[in-house]
DNA sequence: TGCAATCTTGACTATAAAGTAAGGATTACC
DNA sequence: GGTAATCCTTACTTTATAGTCAAGATTGCA
């Protein structure tokens, strides 16, 4: 139960976009320098990012990669969503209902922790926008902390 | 993210031993039967769960797996924990300190979202145990489906 | 128009995760 | 002791993920 590398570092370039001024934009070669990955692997992701309507690019000189909303509009749910959505696609296959022969579709007991985990996850992703992760580290650090606490709080 | 196929078959297997009679065993081959994976496979995950504790085996004839300990004493945090205990293997060297040169050590606004994430699933797994899976299906569900919901009351 | 900068696309290679196979070691039973 | 059942261990194969490369397409500018 990991965050993948395309997640980590999809999520990372568009932070630095998050992070330019109103207007501003930045090229591949940009990204690739700040992020400190190479430029054709950069690409990949931002041409995942563009399909999915996260970002706007342009081509040619003076061309770039922009937001295509405001970072305050982008919550990491959707940007997660976009770069590996496959936390439900279980390794059995009954979760989809696609392998009939599985046999665990009538007493499956994890597929509901599964499930139940995916939710906490998202829910605490869909909290969270670009826009909270470009300020200091302490205040989204603190963002998050703060759903963690109210989960413990209420059980006691 | 997602459950590594090692995390969710690795659970898959604890759970059929919780499910049985105190000082009842399995077999390897009667594990992978009941989950509908292979003898071969079936037997690298449990020599982790072994080596880990969790499980205990004996060899020869009449031999086979049990708990180690109640299943309402193993936590499903644990089990998780040595499955795939690297949540926290960033991608970026810089979450352990070990790649001194990463362009993200001054200003990452990655790591926190990280950090608190694996809190998020770390707590809500300390919560189930694997007697709890051996219920329904659906009491399952609902533990964790409570831990869920508490964390969104409290925000509004 | 021609050139340079840039994004786009598909095929390729490398690395990690998952799964398989086979022989060795241990035990129970006769 | 011999034999059959079982777990243990290492090496191998397969598959999925990550990452690279090179050629193509679009744009701005002189």
């Amino acid at each position: 139960m990991k965050v993948s590398a395309q997640e980590e570092y999809g999520l990372r370039c568009l932070l630095q976009l998050a992070r330019l001024a109103p207007g501003e934009s930045l090229t591949l070669g940009q990204i690739a320098e700040r992020e400190g990955i190479s430029s054709a692997n950069t690409g990949k992701l931002m041409w995942l990012l563009n399909k999915a309507g996260l970002v706007t690019s342009t081509r040619g000189t003076k061309g770039g990669y922009m937001l295509a909303r405001l970072a305050a509009d982008i919550h990491l749910s959707e940007i997660i969503k976009v770069l590996d959505n496959s936390m439900l696609e279980g390794h059995c296959k009954s979760y989809t209902g696609l392998h009939e022969t599985c046999v665990h579709t009538d007493d499956c007991g994890i597929r509901p922790v599964i499930i139940s985990l995916h939710e906490i996850v998202q829910s605490a992703l869909e909290r969270i926008t670009l826009a909270q992760l470009t300020g200091t580290e302490q205040s989204a650090h603190q963002a998050l902390y703060q759903i963690h606490k109210n989960s413990l709080e209420v059980r006691g």
